[in-house]
RNA sequence: GCCGUUGUAGCUCAGUGGUAGAGCACUUCCUUGGUAAGGAAGAGGUCGUGAGUUCAAUUCUCAUCAACGGCUCCA
């Protein structure tokens, strides 16, 4: 016998064998049909798979994070069950499951999948799901693994073989499709009742751009068609907060063939946008004691050669134009030019922390399918600035900036992030990274430091570092769910040394001061991006690139609503008159759809009264107010960046 | 850059081997209406661009550009 202990601490008895669902049909049939998989000491297992010790258990259900990716992962074969029946020479590299289900790669051997392919692996995956086959776990030994994937011809297969341990090799069997997989998997294919393929994509193998391109299938599944409906309306919503969208309804921004792909024009509305943006930094910067500096867009090679930047670097720079034997390339960071700010005049520990702020224009050459709306463009202004200052100071420096973040952040609402350290990966130093292991260790430690004295959570991940030093990096979310860094805070060891920068120490020595790199708003174009989705297009009133719409009910109360708008205008109010002869609905309903916070609807008893009736964008009709009180508290609404 | 898909009016989309349509937006006129769409008329497109096949191409083929979904890469 053995003793099962269940998370409420109560403990079961039951003949050595049992597995998981017998556990769960113990307790209740109900809960056995749910189980998909089980937590046993802290592994997940097949729910079918034998316990033989004693073990902690916790049954995993659709509504664990563990169980969904068994399910979908479950799925994935499922779904190459139904892709081998129908192309019978595939070969198989991975299939995960993944944030929103699965994927599987494959090699069909020059055959094209169209939608229609999708179409039809859907049917037959439904067809086999019906079956209810058992996802059968067997051990093999490395020799008969290797044996059957080189009888089938299966190079992907051998390849990962190649890396597992004899005696740690599963192959998992549903139906007529087996697989080398770790598992685990769901009792059986009957569990899964809706399906839907999502994709096509090619997938380098091992992604690695110079291998051979794969075929990826993209794939969701759930545990009943109300559920896949439900998700289908989740991703119709998403769609509509997309930024590309938003922006483009709103008018914020737009692209143009002749223009550029990537360089992003700043349509009047986007552009006030930026321009609150970037009064929010100047003032934020200026009680923090940056100074603001301007900088050309364009330099000599030499400072790129100088900066280190080049080699690492130089795929994503526009190609350098030539002029008298010299070349010139646009830049693509701010940090060169700053550090030749720093070198202009001579220095003193007494000028430190100096603090360098620019919205600096740069230009990078990303390549074309990596282009994104505004999240990932060519063109773009980032809220940069470089700290100067001795290792002493550092800490404090470092700490400050995040809590810039954090404020910031507090002020936009903004809070589902990811804290990330981004660290160096020790195999790539000379080549991805600087060759300086003793200074990677200790600035890595040092930014840890802050991060854990403050109490910030974070991740760490390896290879992800800046070449010149370790970083904290922000990870959102676009609506779509692609992953970008919204805003970072690096060190850098490197860039001093390499400039000659010095600052004469109280011992009247030189000494090279730490920089830190640091861009919490990001650049505009991939702040303002997240901020539409964020927001909604909803702009608080101090962002809104209109704040206020004033509506007439007929064109008799024209003049009165012209003096409103002068009074507005003169209180430096983003203000216009909506002079349509359009009924009041139909004004109403346009200002809504454009987002614009306040409506001011006007007519004979307001003009009777000298009042207005205040209409708030999503909230209705607020009922009426004098114009000095309505000025009054918007004023403080703005002024005070309140997001409402 | 790579794999795949798409490209018709400002926007959303129909459509066809015989040189194009709808709704919204726009302009004009009528209407002067109290909290999410009043009515009528009009204007607007060398069907992404270039070449080829054809008596004839927006439609078929190829190339190219751009966008989209991924991969790789990044603020």
């Amino acid at each position: 016998m053995i003793n099962i202990t269940l998370p409420d601490g109560a403990i079961r008895e039951y003949p050595e064998g049992t597995s998981a669902l017998e556990i769960a049909k113990s307790i209740s049939e109900g809960l056995a049909r749910k189980v998909l998989a089980a937590n046993i000491n802290g592994q997940v297992w097949d729910a079918t798979r034998p316990i033989h010790e004693d073990a902690a258990l916790k049954l995993l259900t659709w509504d664990d994070t563990e169980g969904k990716s068994t399910f979908w992962h479950s799925s994935a074969h499922l779904m190459a069950e139904a892709v081998e029946s129908m192309f019978p020479n595939v070969k198989f590299w991975v299939g995960p499951a993944i944030d929103k289900g699965f994927y599987y790669d494959m090699d069909l051997g020059g055959k094209q999948l169209n939608e229609e392919d999708l179409r039809k692996l859907e049917t037959k995956m439904n067809e086999l799901a019906k079956k209810q086959n058992g996802y059968q776990r067997k051990a093999v030994s490395k020799n008969d693994a290797i044996k059957y994937f080189a009888e089938k011809g299966d190079e992907y297969k051998l390849d990962l073989l190649q890396n597992l341990k004899d005696g740690e090799i599963t192959f998992y069997t549903q139906g007529a499709f087996t697989d080398l997989c770790r598992g685990p998997h769901i009792p059986n294919t009957g569990f899964i009742k809706a399906i839907r393929l999502t994709g096509i994509a090619g997938a380098y193998w091992k992604g690695d751009e110079k291998n051979k391109m794969l075929t990826r299938v993209y794939g969701v599944t759930f545990p009943s068609q109300k559920d896949l409906d439900a998700y289908l309306l989740m991703l119709e919503e998403a769609k509509k907060r997309d930024h590309r969208k938003l922006g483009k309804e709103l008018g914020i921004f737009s692209f143009d063939d002749e223009v550029g792909p990537g360089l992003p024009l700043w349509l009047p509305n986007g552009t006030i946008i930026i321009e609150e943006l970037e009064k929010l930094a100047k003032e934020t910067e200026q009680r923090a004691g940056y100074k603001r500096v301007v900088t050309p867009h364009i330099a000599k090679e030499s400072l790129y050669i100088t900066s280190g930047h080049l080699p690492y670097y130089e795929e994503s720079m526009y190609p350098p134009m030539e002029l008298e034997g010299v070349k010139y390339y646009l830049k693509a960071m701010n940090c060169p030019h700053h550090h030749k700010i720093f070198a202009a005049e001579p220095k003193s520990y007494k000028d430190l922390p100096l603090r360098l702020a620019e919205y600096g224009t740069c230009y990078r050459y990303e390549q074309s399918g990596e282009l994104f709306g505004l999240m990932r463009v060519r063109c773009l202004h980032m809220n940069d600035a470089h700290i100067y200052c001795t290792k002493e100071q550092f800490y404090e420096e470092f700490k400050a900036v995040n809590e810039m973040y954090l404020k910031y952040f507090k002020i936009f609402g903004i809070d589902k992030y990811v804290m990330r350290l981004s660290l160096h990966d020790p195999s790539k130093l000379g080549k991805k990274y600087i060759d300086e292991s003793e200074l990677w260790k200790e600035t890595e430690t040092l930014v840890r430091d802050v991060l854990v004295k403050t109490k910030t959570p974070f991740v760490e991940v390896p290879d992800e570092a800046a070449f010149y030093g370790p970083k904290i990096d922000v990870q959102i979310w676009s609506t779509i769910g692609r992953e970008f860094t919204l805003a970072t805070n690096q060190v850098d060891f490197a860039q001093g040394r390499r400039f000659k920068l010095e600052f004469t120490n109280n011992e009247n020595n030189p000494e090279t001061p730490l920089i830190i790199h640091r861009a919490p708003l990001g650049t505009h174009e991939r702040f303002i991006g997240f901020l539409l989705e964020h927001y909604a297009g909803k702009f608080p009133v101090w962002l809104a690139p209109l704040q206020v719409k004033i509506l007439p009910i007929s064109d008799k109360f024209m003049g009165y609503a012209q003096t409103i708008l002068e009074s507005l205008k003169n209180a430096d109010i983003r203000a216009e008159v909506d002079d349509r002869s359009e009924k009041i609905g139909k004004k109403i309903r346009d200002t809504e759809i454009a987002r614009v916070p306040f409506m001011l609807v006007i007519g004979e008893k307001e003009m009777n009264e000298e009042k207005i009736a205040v209409r708030r964008q999503g909230k209705g009709d607020l009922g009426s107010q004098t114009l000095p009180d309505f000025i009054n508290n918007l004023r403080n609404e703005i002024k005070n960046r309140i997001a409402e």
